[in-house]
DNA sequence: TTAGGGTTAG
């Protein structure tokens, strides 16, 4: 084996990559000398544990002096694998040894150990000793440590390290960046992109992360200066930029841009066309999703979960029950190499229910392979109140209950259901419960993006500064709809008012009314009108949004809370499935 | 997986 020089040995090491390849190598190295040359041993070990980390711990543990390399590949294939608290169990034994000594890179590993074992605790000790151990320079240190405030959901924290990082590049601030966006900081997020480019360039990552803020707040004008920064700095051909660009236009509502980048992509992945089919399917374009799913398999790709999910919610938002049961058995019988996940049964529920066919939805709920969640338990109750379905309501909020998942927006699904048949004394009999429960309905808001700022309303809003124009505005606008022919749905309504002009009343201030209202006052004719609401639009402002199309020709998009409601001309994309 | 490390698509 002296024919070996450690040139030849090392090159060997980095090419092999199978695993009996390795332990044939290491065969080899302790039947010479060169397992006690320590760097040697060092490019083996850190090639061997990510791949073989059962015979590396074993190799590892014959170790009599491992040094600091040794060690940091063993941690950090640790906090790779499926076992990370192994990998700060590790780091804890070899600090109580105190050899090796500390180093800055073992105490990232050990975090992201902790980190991805959820170990806060462990990972405070780790932050706990960054100063005694003099590690306070270290800006990649410091940068997990934001991770793992991050991942813990507390963003002050990450903050307050991010200021102590004296050299911070654009990791850094990527780190920050997906802090924000983890933590539903949104608007922090577009704050920073703009902010961070007087320190440090941003690159695809920032990007990426910037985008599914744009797509997460419905805000397509900054998702397209993020787009014009990417075209604009070579960052154009990443296969996952533009898949998030089909994703965030999509989610802004705009059908037309996601088309445009798509189709001219060069590459296309699965990714990329369930990104596109998602969108079709959101946007209610549910025979478009059908299309693109048939040519996605034309070109050879095999869908995933994903896909299918994106498919059937097609299916569901646009009214094709024969359809999404057609891709439904196909599912079932394995045509696509898996099983229905509960995300799929989510949208088979919702298909038949919005099609008012809930015994049927119910059947498939009691027959599903697995425990039915919450989401799928929540989807049930929406059909309930789409139908009216009281005694089928109270049964599934009691599921809800028995998983203690229940939230607000269910018991005012049910009482959206008690009221849509005029139970009343059912609906204060709840109400008085939610009271008990301290149950806190949210309020519903809608928010509408003019010249780079963010209008916001909620329910009987009187805090914006043009309220009054914007109230006489609305009055106009349910004048000329009444001639067009628009009617009040008083059932819209949850409060048990007396008289039904008092219900018609109420209802005239929902916010999404108001939002549309600023944005006819505010806009040339024949602008778009886009307003993004927080939760599910009712029927009655699905109604008076269809008038409006029509009335004031205008297209009226409506982004709910999992979609989008295209007005045009009277008519919706949604086909009325909302 | 080219530089022992931190961020990353539907």
């Amino acid at each position: 084996m002296s024919k070996f020089s450690d040139d030849h040995l090392v090159s060997l090491i980095v090419s092999s990559t199978g695993k009996s390849h390795l332990r044939q190598i290491h065969a080899v190295l302790l039947r010479t000398s060169f397992i006690r040359n320590s760097d040697i041993f060092h490019q083996f070990l850190s090639r061997l544990a990510p791949r073989d980390l059962d015979y590396s711990r074993r190799v590892f543990s014959q170790r009599t002096n491992p040094s600091v390399s040794h060690c940091n590949s063993m941690i950090r294939a640790f906090s790779a694998s499926e076992t990370p608290s192994e990998g700060f169990r590790l780091f804890r034994a070899l600090r109580r040894k105190a050899f090796p000594p500390a180093n800055p890179l073992s105490s990232s590993f050990a975090l992201k150990c902790c980190i991805k074992s959820r170990d806060l605790h462990g990972g405070l000790q780790i932050h706990g000793k960054v100063f005694t151990d003099g590690f306070l320079s270290d800006g990649l240190l410091l940068t997990t440590l934001m991770d793992l405030y991050s991942t813990g959901g507390n963003s002050a924290d990450a903050c307050k390290v991010f200021d102590e990082i004296t050299e911070r590049d654009t990791v850094s601030y990527n780190v920050l960046i997906s802090c924000f966006l983890r933590n539903k900081r949104t608007r922090d997020v577009l704050f920073l992109f703009d902010k961070m480019k007087n320190e440090v360039e941003p690159d695809g990552v920032t990007c990426l992360l910037a985008l599914q803020a744009c797509a997460s707040l419905g805000a397509l004008d900054f998702g397209k200066r993020v787009h014009d920064f990417i075209d604009g700095n070579g960052l154009g051909g990443a296969l996952n930029l533009n898949n998030t660009l089909v994703s965030m236009y999509s989610r802004c509502g705009s059908m037309d841009k996601a088309c445009e980048v798509f189709n001219r992509m060069r590459e296309r992945n699965v990714v990329s066309w369930t990104a596109m089919i998602s969108g079709l399917a959101m946007n209610g374009f549910g025979k478009e999703a059908i299309e693109a799913f048939e040519e996605m398999l034309k070109c050879g790709i095999s869908p995933e979960e994903h896909t299918l999910t994106g498919l059937l919610s097609a299916c569901s938002h646009s009214g094709l029950v024969d359809e999404g049961m057609m891709f439904f058995d196909r599912l079932k019988s394995g045509e696509f190499k898996m099983k229905p996940n509960l995300h799929h049964y989510g949208c088979i529920i919702d298909l038949l229910g919005r099609a008012r066919l809930l015994d049927k939805a119910y059947s498939i709920v009691q027959s599903m392979e697995m425990k039915p969640d919450a989401t799928i338990w929540r989807t049930l109750l929406g059909a309930c109140r789409v139908q009216g379905n009281v005694e089928l309501g109270e049964r599934v909020i009691s599921h809800l209950i028995e998983l203690k998942a229940e939230e607000a927006g269910d018991y005012v699904l049910l009482l959206n259901t008690y009221s849509s048949v005029g139970k009343w004394e059912k609906v204060s009999e709840l109400r008085s419960l939610m009271k008990e429960k301290s149950i806190h309905t949210k309020p519903g808001c809608s928010a509408m993006e003019l010249q780079g700022k963010v209008h916001e309303f909620i329910v009987d809003d009187v805090s914006h500064p043009r309220k009054e124009e914007i109230y006489s505005m609305l009055a106009e606008i349910n004048q000329q709809l009444k001639i067009a022919g628009y009617v009040a749905e008083v059932a819209s309504e949850l409060h048990n008012l007396d008289s039904e002009e008092e219900k018609g009343h109420a209802l005239t201030y929902h916010s999404e009314k108001l939002a549309i209202a600023f944005g006819i006052l505010m806009t040339p004719p024949g602008t778009t009108i886009r307003v993004t609401k927080n939760l599910r639009t009712c029927v009655d402002c699905h109604n008076f949004a269809k008038f409006v199309s029509r009335v004031y020709d205008r297209v009226v998009i409506v982004r709910d809370r999992s979609r989008f409601h295209h007005f045009k001309g009277g008519f919706c994309s949604c086909n009325d499935f909302w």
